[in-house]
DNA sequence: TGAATACACCTTGTATACAAGGTTGAATTC
DNA sequence: GAATTCAACCTTGTATACAAGGTGTATTCA
């Protein structure tokens, strides 16, 4: 009723029920493994099918949800090899945009930005961990924006659309914060200085640490829901 | 009406008009800059616009055509750059999958059928272009999928699929298939002694020289096919 | 009591009707 | 003659009706 009222004033309810699910995926209000209906969707969204099922087959190509012939939906169950994969391709595009950056002359100028934001005092750094998480992501993006190919900033994105369900959760914890700063200071530095393979290491080792980091919780988070889950159920 | 009625046994109609309209798009009988509206692919292939949606929808996020509000679609137009994006995207990732089978020790044997078919006898070469243009590709799938990384897998895939449209080109000059072989068994070759930098220098040549190859083939088709649509518009 | 079968219901796939708004071209006015 | 306005048509977005077939349960038979 809400999602769909506050039309944005154009149209575009299958954009919003699209991103309502996803939502409810990310909330783990809709668990791995659970199966629904496109008709329950449309009465929940107070919506018709059409508008549904072209969200449906967006979060099917995305990865989220897969459809079984004339037997209704299921949210895909997790699979912590496909989230450790991806993780490794954003460890190889990045590598890449950072050895590309330290071959570059103009690097000062590309990394301007990112310098003043990550190589700040400790009181000037950000506290609130939501912040957080979209500077380190936006970090990340930068990197890779450097490359200036756009197809890869495409796919990068992707996999981090594809990895924020879980990556979310890394802020979370205590000291996430403060070593992700002096980590991304650490990594602009060696790329100013041209220590290209030393500059990917320390990439490939943040970024290790935050799989590493949300495996757990991520775990822990789903058993969480689960039981809430069992303890009101809806249908 | 073809397409439609040869209805592979189950339903699928979206399916097969997405497949179809792709080669159309792959044939040039879809030009890019040509616009069409959903109800005339509907008639063309007989059927009602939800799967002609369906499959436009997936059309577009493949990157192959763009829906414009109320006003009808459009075969996205041929831009260079966005195909040499995809080649050094390719060229990364299959880097990536040469530097881990260098450092692997099982990799005779994952090598083995690339191999026997790479690195046969003269006579005992394929002279087909398209067969070698299909094999081909299962060479670079093969390189992939050694990685065990089926995200990149995936990934790779993608890329290739949306190069296809240009690479199938590439065959029909000659002296093209002579070299693609050489260049593989050289490539093969120089993974089974390890020397890893050497390894990829000669596989990004390899996707270089079919780059630029095929940047000019393509170049003389579009002409072509314009040529022909301005001699018997259909409109 | 258990297994098998049939039927009612529910699912997605497809076709079609309707709505809202963009485009185009002709008519009208200056 | 040129510019502007308006209306008819065409476009996609959405809702709904219908079709084909899968699932589960209840009933029946052994």
């Amino acid at each position: 009723m809400t999602a769909i009222s506050e039309n944005k004033r154009t149209q575009n309810i299958a954009e919003t029920i699209y991103q309502r699910l996803k939502q409810d995926i990310f909330n783990f209000q809709l668990l791995p493994g659970d199966r629904f209906s496109e008709t329950a969707i449309a009465q929940k969204m107070q919506a018709s099918r059409t508008p549904v099922r072209e969200a449906l087959y967006r979060l099917e190509r995305d990865g989220y949800v897969q459809v079984h012939f004339r037997s209704g939906w299921q949210v895909r169950p997790f699979d912590f090899q496909y989230f450790e994969d991806l993780y490794d391709i954003r460890t190889l595009l990045e590598s890449e945009c950072v050895r590309r950056l330290c071959a570059s002359d103009d690097r000062e100028d590309r990394l301007a930005g990112l310098m003043t934001l990550w190589c700040c005092k400790d009181e000037q750094r950000e506290s609130n961990s939501s912040v957080v998480a979209f500077l380190d992501e936006e970090f990340h993006f930068s990197l890779v924006e450097s490359s200036g190919n756009k197809e890869m900033v495409r796919i990068h994105r992707d996999v981090c659309e594809r990895l924020r369900i879980i990556r979310r959760l890394d802020f979370t914890q205590a000291g996430r914060i403060g070593i992700t700063y002096d980590e991304h200071r650490q990594i602009l530095q060696l790329i100013m200085d041209s220590r290209c393979e030393e500059a990917i290491s320390a990439l490939s080792e943040h970024v290790e640490v935050s799989k590493q980091t949300v495996r757990a919780v991520t775990l822990h988070r789903i058993q969480e829901a689960r039981q809430r889950y069992r303890q009101q159920p809806e249908h």
